[in-house]
DNA sequence: CCGAGCACTCTTTTT
DNA sequence: GAGTGCTCGG
């Protein structure tokens, strides 16, 4: 640990031994934040802090997934796997799992995705008669959405005339209505969107002071990374949650608070000395990330927001080279700019792949980048953008097995109910949808009792009906036995998923059954890595929680050698050799729907902050003059944001040759095509690396091997974990690295397949097949 | 009720 | 250009 210690500057070894109280931590781009927080973490565990005290929250599952690593490296791995370390979201919902009864919650709730939400939004629309052209279901979505953020319950909005008034001169009188119908249907579901992580948390945390006493004893310690992006409702969580120990770490850059829009407010970090008494504050401000040149143009970019704290970023690395401005005629022309200059990088100093990252403002923009490395044969990746889990294809298959779950789930039973086509159509569906809603009944419900309620519907479609129901009864049946794996596989055979897939025989067809493979895929590590818990449901429910969760920054599987392309938003966080900053063009960055007021530009700004700050020794600002926007090409000035650097910074090389402008002569030996004719197939970015051998057969727990490590529970070596042999009996006190400690009720079978019954902390009742359960005795 | 074909909207960023 | 929603002929 000392050894740890050493390798931290003075700056930052003081936040980092700082042991007890309230603490804020304003950390520069490259400043070592990451370090503070992992040895900060190391160090209280060291300093004799349970694992199971500490809480700390990260904004992607990437993040935590790294830091917790770093940890294990320090204090060792089973030490850093206690530790409760994740996203919010993450966090709150494995805690809503435990405590969400409390709110008339299933525990085995569904998460609605945004596609979920908006979906139910756009029926409860039509189904109140609503103009769609004036409740645009995106608008109405993200208005809900911000509600939540800020605590508005539907009731606090009817009390609130302000509110009110404002979405009736905004022309949508109903919101509130929408609002509410939409809050009921999702309960009524069983479902949960992901706001509701978050203000229910808060509902919970309010209404029911012994669970509030009990997590706020369970985290001790609570750190905070990115406080800058927490919005009110995280706010009132993490406040809600440190107020008993007041053992409260926050780490953020109020110069790289780019999720506004997503409700963040940056007075949480801005008045954080507010909110404890005696709050210590540090700042990280030495940069060890660049050079000078490319830290002095970030700061002079910065200097133009109003709103900041003060902080002096500085670096004593080299000087560099210069920031790189490039134009160039068309988006073709830039891709192809990028992709020789990649190309040319990487011959003459025998440069990876991975030390280039390519960054822009929208997803869209990353086809002409594709379209060029492809033809110079420069493998890359994209990330972030539809994740893996919301392909269609893949949603069709989880949404049967969220259904098996929770037959509540609305969004799962309207997305299967007819596809494949029973013969179930859309009048049909909506009678049923008219019916639940009048009975206060679940469409499923309602399905079982078809012959007792009184829907106009015709024997036939009565017919379909029943053997719908029958095929998920037939379902639910083996989830009890079956594991994950073999009941999904199962599914996408006997639904008929994989036929439908099958039968047109295009390549789009082919490419989904594999992604379909793959996903069996992923849920086989899953339940392999879930061995330990004998109740296979369970699994089935972790497993689809992951799944809402997941972002495809998440897994960073398959060759590490590629050139990455990202928005920026997905870059936080991040540092490459190389970065190439795209489409530096006014009302595309800074966005055309971001220049309405200053706040929203000061945003923009800060996003071009993080974009330049993400790279170490070289940076390359590129625009093009026109550009394909909504299929046609369109003119455009350079950005603001280039003129807004200091000159001694830059590097303004122009074009040896300019083409003339007329997209179809601009061509040159690897691009001889007009831009926007030829167009090549996405490529397809799985989110599981294909497996060498591609097994079908179900898993067999007596003799496959883990094929790496997936979670918690590990399947190695149980032969070592003498736990079992009769040492553990009925009354010991236990501790599990997820579920925390538990007391042991009972232990039956024998063999192989002693269980235990064990009665956790945090997790209630679970039975436990010993055999790969690691159990510390405690007591 | 189903599927093909056409029209229309939309691109800001994400857990 | 891409995805969704609509219309219309089986």
């Amino acid at each position: 640990m000392e050894k740890y210690l050493s390798q931290l500057n003075e700056a930052q070894y003081e936040p980092t031994v700082q042991k007890d109280g309230p603490m804020i931590i304003i950390a520069g781009a490259g400043s070592g934040k990451t370090r503070v927080l992992t040895y900060r973490i190391a160090y209280l565990m060291n300093q004799g802090v349970d694992s199971f005290n500490i809480l700390a929250l990260t904004f992607t599952n990437k993040a935590a997934k790294e830091m917790k690593g770093r940890i294990a490296d320090i204090v060792g791995d089973g030490e850093a796997k206690n530790l409760w370390m994740g996203t919010f979201h993450s966090v709150f919902a494995k805690i809503l799992r435990f405590e969400g009864h409390h709110l008339g919650f299933p525990s085995n709730f569904t998460i609605y995705d945004t596609q979920d939400s908006q979906k139910l939004l756009g029926s409860i629309i039509k189904e109140m008669g609503l103009d769609k052209d004036v409740y645009k279901t995106k608008q109405v979505y993200s208005r809900i959405s911000s509600y939540k953020n800020s605590l508005i319950t539907v009731k606090a909005y009817f009390k609130n005339p302000e509110l009110m008034e404002a979405d009736a001169m905004a022309r949508r009188p109903k919101m509130g209505e929408i609002y509410a119908n939409y809050v009921d249907r999702c309960f009524k579901a069983g479902a949960m969107d992901f706001d509701d992580l978050l203000l229910r948390t808060n509902e919970l945390l309010t209404r029911f002071p012994e669970v509030l006493a009990k997590y706020q004893h369970k985290f001790k310690y609570i750190l905070v990374d990115e406080y800058q992006d927490t919005n009110h409702s995280q706010y009132l969580i993490v406040r809600a949650l440190a107020d008993r120990f007041q053992n409260i770490c926050v780490v953020g850059d109020d110069a790289q608070s780019i999720y506004a829009f997503r409700g963040a407010n940056i007075n949480n970090i801005l008045n954080f000395q507010k909110d404890y008494d005696n709050v210590k504050m540090y700042r990280l401000e030495q940069n060890y990330r660049s050079t000078k040149n490319i830290v002095g143009a970030a700061n002079s970019v910065i200097e133009h927001n109003k709103t900041k704290l003060d902080k002096i970023v500085w670096t004593a690395n080299d000087e560099g080279d210069k920031v790189i401005v490039h134009r160039s005629l068309t988006d073709g022309d830039e891709g192809r700019y990028v992709a020789s200059t990649i190309w040319e990088e990487k011959m003459n100093n025998q440069l990876p792949n991975s030390d280039f990252a390519i960054l822009y403002r929208t997803n869209s923009q990353s086809r002409a980048m594709e379209d060029a490395l492809r033809k110079r044969n420069i493998p890359y990746r994209i990330y972030g953008g539809l994740s893996f889990y919301q392909r269609k294809e893949i949603k069709d298959v989880t949404a049967y097995l969220r259904l098996v779950l929770n037959t509540a789930d609305e969004e799962a039973l309207k997305r299967v109910i007819n596809y494949p086509a029973r013969g179930i159509g859309q009048t049909t569906i909506d009678k049923l949808v008219v019916a639940a809603n009048s009975t206060g009944k679940t469409i499923f419900g309602l399905l079982k009792e078809i012959d007792t309620v009184n829907i106009n519907l015709n024997n036939g479609i009565k017919n379909k009906l029943r053997d719908f129901v029958t095929l998920i009864e037939s379902y639910q049946v083996m989830n009890q036995t079956a594991n994950a794996f073999d009941l999904a596989e199962h599914v996408t055979k006997t639904s008929g998923l994989i036929r439908e897939f099958n039968k047109d025989g295009t390549p789009e067809g082919v490419l989904r059954l594999e992604n379909v493979e793959e996903l069996l895929n992923g849920i086989k590590d899953f339940v392999e890595g879930q061995m330990e818990i004998a109740d296979s449901k369970d699994g089935l429910a972790e497993f689809l929680e992951d799944v809402a969760l997941a972002t495809d920054l998440d897994g960073d599987k398959g060759d590490p050698n590629h050139v990455a392309l990202m928005t920026i938003h997905s870059s936080k966080g991040l540092e490459f050799n190389h970065v190439f900053i795209v489409g530096l063009e006014e009302d595309l960055f800074p966005s055309a729907m971001s220049m309405n007021t200053r706040s929203e530009l000061e945003e923009e700004r800060r996003l071009f902050y993080v974009a330049l700050t993400r790279a170490e020794k070289k940076a390359y600002l590129t625009y093009a003059l026109s550009r394909y926007r909504w299929g046609k090409l369109v003119d455009s000035e350079p950005s603001r944001f280039i003129e807004e650097i200091d000159d001694q910074f830059l590097d303004i090389v122009t074009p040896i040759e300019e083409r003339r402008i007329n997209p179809m002569l601009s061509a040159d030996i690897f691009g001889d095509v007009p831009p926007n004719k030829i167009r090549f197939k996405k490529a397809v970015q799985p989110k599981f690396q294909k497996k060498v051998a591609k097994k079908k057969e179900p898993v067999n727990f007596e003799i496959s091997a883990p094929k790496k490590m997936k979670k918690a529970s590990e399947v190695e070596a149980p032969a070592d974990a003498n736990l079992f042999d009769g040492e553990l009996t009925v009354g010991n006190r236990v501790k599990h690295l997820k579920f925390g400690r538990g007391e042991v009720l009972k232990i039956e079978g024998k063999g192989t397949d002693v269980k235990a019954e064990i009665d956790f902390e945090f997790g209630g009742l679970k039975k436990l097949l010993l055999r790969f359960a690691k159990l510390e005795i405690i007591g």
